[in-house]
DNA sequence: TTCTTTGCAAAATGTTTGCAGATAC
DNA sequence: GTATCTGCAAACATTTTGCAAAGAA
């Protein structure tokens, strides 16, 4: 479901190329996902599929998983499992890598091209090739930090 | 309830060293406690809150999370986000930090200090002091690198 | 005796699935 | 016409919670 940064699928460069995608896999166009790929093309920020859903109240839950299950398999988005709780979801091949607060919540969107030379070290150490977007780094940031206050 | 590598709690010594944090906190010591304890100490693999029960018929999934929860805010030990599905819990203050492949499941345990020039660099890079142990680094190892099929 | 802990059952959260009818092509 | 898709309801996995009885100090 998740691909190392090295080998991410072409990000879709319009609606209609994932669209186009969708069709070429066997897919149907249905107004759900149009709706739904319309909304990766214009979202700000990255959304929980609860959320996605709350925003389409004419398609039911069940459904928003589903289409974004296959539009994760055609690279059409990715998923980030942020801390705790629900996966949020953002267009595919987005290069950079989340990093999050882990006290206040605050995600800076770092460039991928940043951290390759930290993904290529671990991997020198530990023979294994990081991926920095599925499950994204996380911690304190310097104002959390003098907060005496549990996580 | 997770601290960076930077100011994480004193480990627990050894079994009475935890039962004495415990004591002095206002906990009782109750014979569940003392089994999962004495367990903490044994156990080579982390374990989920579940298999932990599995091991301990006699005692309720809801105590053993509450214990667990209960040893996590003394320091005794800690949770670790490995990947999807449910966390896994060892010892608290161990110096290494598992970095998972997501494909093969197999755990490196590598040393903290090892991955502190890293934790460095990503905090002057992006001003977070990110905690490799309680969201641990996962992605692909070489063996399964060359394999082409899907996580 | 007092405060903590436990078991049980139920709820909360996030996600998946089976099925029968609706829809795209 | 046929395969894909949808809504609904139900299951699922993980974790949390309310409550009354049991246990530790």
């Amino acid at each position: 479901m998740t691909t190392p940064a090295s080998e991410r699928s072409e990000p879709t460069a319009s609606i209609d190329d994932a669209l186009r995608r969708l069709r070429q896999s066997g897919g149907r166009i249905t107004s759900a996902k149009q709706a739904l790929i319309e909304f990766f093309f214009t979202a700000e920020a990255m959304l929980t599929a609860e959320q996605i859903g709350a925003l389409h109240p004419d398609v039911d839950n069940s459904t928003i998983y589903r289409c974004l299950s296959q539009f994760e398999e055609l690279g059409i988005i990715e998923h980030v499992h942020m801390g705790h709780g629900a996966a949020v979801y953002r267009r595919g091949g987005t290069p950079t890598a989340p990093i999050t607060c882990v006290v206040c919540g605050r995600t800076e969107q770092t460039p991928i091209s940043l951290l390759l030379p930290l993904v290529s070290a671990i991997e020198e150490e530990t023979g294994i090739d990081v991926d920095l977007v599925h499950f994204p780094l996380s911690g304190r940031c310097i104002r959390c930090r003098s907060d005496v206050r549990a996580i």
